[in-house]
DNA sequence: AATGAATGAGATTTCATTCAT
DNA sequence: GATGAATGAAATCTCATTCAT
C-alpha cells in the first residue's frame, strides 16, 4: 500500500515535471501568448484537462515554472561557486557558469529573458518587476565580497552588479536569437577582462 | 482651399500622433496583451474604429509605433552627438543622452524594453529579434571609432558595444520599474567610469 | 433662375441614375452582401456620403433600384408586345424579348435573379417573396389570352405561366453564370417549340 | 470500452447532425446573413463555441450543410428511381419525388433555393455557380435516356432538362413562399402533362 | 449640395477552463 | 487520476451611417 502510494506519487511527480519541461520548451519557442494550454499538454503527452490537476491556471503554471526553475538553477550555481576561495575569482566563475548553463538550455534562456514576463499575472506577482530578485541578491553579495577584498576599488556594489548582469543578459539574448557574431563564451571572457581592468586597484 | 486642405491633413497628422502617443502610454503601462484597442482609443480620445483608419490592425499599430518612435529617438541622439569631436567623448555622451531621453519618457522605455516584443507579429517582422538593429549599428560605429582612436585598447568592438548597451538597458529598466536604489544618472556615470578604466590604454 | 434650377435637378437626376447603375453593376458582380456602400460610390464617382442624399440607406437603395429597373424593363417589353395581334405569338415574343434584354444586360440578370433577394429588408418589403409580381401578372395575362384564343388547350394559366417563367429564368441564370453549353437564344427557341407542341390543340 | 467509444462517437455524430439541422432550419427561415452563429447554436442546443469544434467557420458550416444534405437527397431520389424500367416514367417519377421531398421539407427548399448562395464563400467554392451540378447531371442523364428511348422526339437533352428543372424550382419556390394559388402536386402533374405532350413522338 | 473622416454597434472566432465519463 | 468535449466570455475588426467642413 505504502509502496503503491509511493509509485503513484512518483508518477505524479514525473508528470508534473513533464508539464514544466513542456511549458519551458513551448513557451521558449512560441512565446507565452502564442502558447496554448493544449500545446503544452501535447508537448508533455497529457490531455489539456490534466494540466489543471497540477496547476491552478495558465498564469499559475507560468509562475511556478519560473520560480522553481530559477531556484534550481541558482542552487546549481551556488553549489559550484561556494568551494572557490578567491572573491574576485568567484565573480568570474559565476559569469562563466551562468553562460554555460544557458548555452546548454537556450529554451530556458528565451523563456526567462523574453517570454515569462508576458503573463498578465506576472505583473501582479512581481509588481516591481523583480522576478529575478534572488538572483540579483546573490550577484550583489558576490560583488560586495569582491569589493571588500583588497583587490578591487571601492565601488558601489550595485553599479558593478548591474554592469555584470546587464552584459550577461544582453549577450546571452543576442546569442540565443542568433544576433551575436562572435562566440558567446569568448565574448563573456573578453567582457570579464574589460570589467576586471576597470575595477581592479591600480597595480 | 489650399489652406483648408492643409488643416485637414494637419488634423489627420495630429490624430495619428495622438494614437501613437496613446499606444505608447497605455502599452507601456499595461503591456501589449492587456491593452485593448479600446484602451488606446480612449487614451487618444477617438473611437476604436478610428484607429483602423490609420493602422491596419493591432499588430500593425504596434510595429509602426515601434519603428517610428525608435527612428525619431535615434535621429535625436545622432543630431546631438555629431558635433562632438572626440571619439571617446562621443561614446560617453551617447550613454548620457540615451539615459536622459528615457528618464524623461519612462513610458517609452517600458514600451521598448518590455512590451513591444509581446506582439505576435513582432516575431514575423523581426525573426532574429533585432528590432533595435539600427540602434545597435550606430553604437557599434561609435565603438569602432573610439577603438580606432589612439586612446583605447584594441578590443573587439562588438564586445564593447554589448557591455554598454547591456548595462544601459539593464539599469534603465531597473530604474523604470523602481528597482534601482541609486540615482540612474549617477549609476550610468559610474558605469562609464568603470568601463573607461577597463578599456583605456595603460597610461 | 428657373433655368438654373432645372439644370440642378437634371444634374441631380443624372447623379441618381449613376448611383442606380453603379449599384446594379457592383451588386451584380459581387453580390449584395459583399458590396460595400463605398464600392457603389466609387463606381458612380461620388463620395459614399452622397448616396445618403439620394437614398435612405443600403436597403432602401436596393429596393428602389430593384423596383425602378424592373418597371422600366417591363414597360419596355409591353411597348414592343402590344402591337402584336396574335395571342400565341405575343407569348413567344415576350420570351424572346426578355431573353434579348438580359442577354444585353447580364449584370441586371445577376442582380435580379441572384443578388437582390439578399437584402434583409427585401423580406419585410416582399414578405411573400413576390418582388416580380407585376412581371408575373403580365405573363399570366398573356397566358390567359393565349388560352382563350382558340389555338390552345384549356389549361390552368398559372401552370403555363410558371413553366415559361421557370424555364426562362433557369436558362438565363445558367447562361449568365457560364453554365449553359448551348446558345441561349437557341435554347429558348427550342423550349418555345416544346411548350407550343405541348399546349396547342391537336391539329 | 469499445462500447463506450462507440457511444461517444455516436453522441458526436448526433451533435453534428443537430447542428446541421439547426443551420438548415434557421437559415431557411431567416436567411444566411441574418442568421447569427448563436442562432444556430440555440436551435441545436449547443454553445456557440461548440459549432467551431465541428466546423471551421460559418462559411464552412454552410457549405458542408449544403453539400451533405444535397447528396443525401440525391441518393434518396436515385434509390427510388432506379427500380423503374420505363425511361419516360423515370423522368416523371423524378419530378414527383422531388416535389414530395421538398413539400415535406420546405425549410430545406428555402435553404437550397434562396439562402445558401448568400454565403461569401459560396462564390469561391462554386465559381461558376454550379453547386447543384450533380443534381443537374443526373437529370440530364434521365433526359438523355428518355430521348434515346423510342418514345420521345430527338431533342437536345439540355433543353429538356432545363425546362424540367426550371419549372420544378420555380413552382416549388412559389409554393414555399405562399405564392402558388393551386396545389403544388397538381401543378407539377399538369406541367408534366404539358411537357409530355410537347416531347412525345406524334402518335 | 458634396465630401469623407469619424463613429460605434455588432458578429465571428478563440481558447482558458470546467466537468461528465 | 485522466481525458477531451463542451462552454461562453471577451476582443478584434468591419462597415453602414452621420455630420462637420
Amino acid at each position: 500500500m505504502a509502496y503503491e502510494l509511493s509509485t503513484l506519487n512518483e508518477r505524479k511527480q514525473k508528470r508534473r515535471e513533464g508539464i514544466i519541461r513542456g511549458a519551458i520548451v513551448v513557451i521558449g519557442q512560441k512565446g507565452y501568448n502564442r502558447t496554448k494550454i493544449i500545446d503544452i499538454a501535447r508537448e508533455a503527452n497529457v490531455a489539456d484537462g490534466t494540466i489543471y490537476l497540477y496547476f491552478d491556471n495558465k498564469d499559475d503554471l507560468l509562475i511556478k515554472v519560473f520560480d522553481e526553475t530559477l531556484e534550481k538553477r541558482l542552487n546549481q550555481l551556488k553549489e559550484q561557486i561556494e568551494p572557490i576561495e578567491d572573491k574576485l575569482e568567484r565573480l568570474d566563475k559565476f559569469l562563466l557558469l551562468h553562460t554555460d548553463i544557458y548555452k546548454e538550455h537556450p529554451e530556458e534562456l528565451r523563456f526567462f529573458a523574453l517570454e515569462a514576463r508576458q503573463s498578465p499575472e506576472f505583473y501582479n506577482r512581481y509588481p516591481d518587476f523583480s522576478p529575478f530578485s534572488e538572483y540579483k541578491k546573490y550577484v550583489l553579495e558576490l560583488c560586495k565580497d569582491a569589493i571588500n577584498s583588497q583587490k578591487v576599488r571601492k565601488l558601489a556594489p550595485e553599479v558593478l552588479a548591474n554592469i555584470l548582469l546587464g552584459t550577461l543578459e544582453y549577450n546571452l539574448v543576442s546569442w540565443a536569437t542568433g544576433n551575436l557574431k562572435l562566440s558567446i563564451k569568448n565574448v563573456i571572457k573578453q567582457s570579464i577582462d574589460i570589467v576586471h581592468n576597470g575595477i581592479v586597484l591600480d597595480k
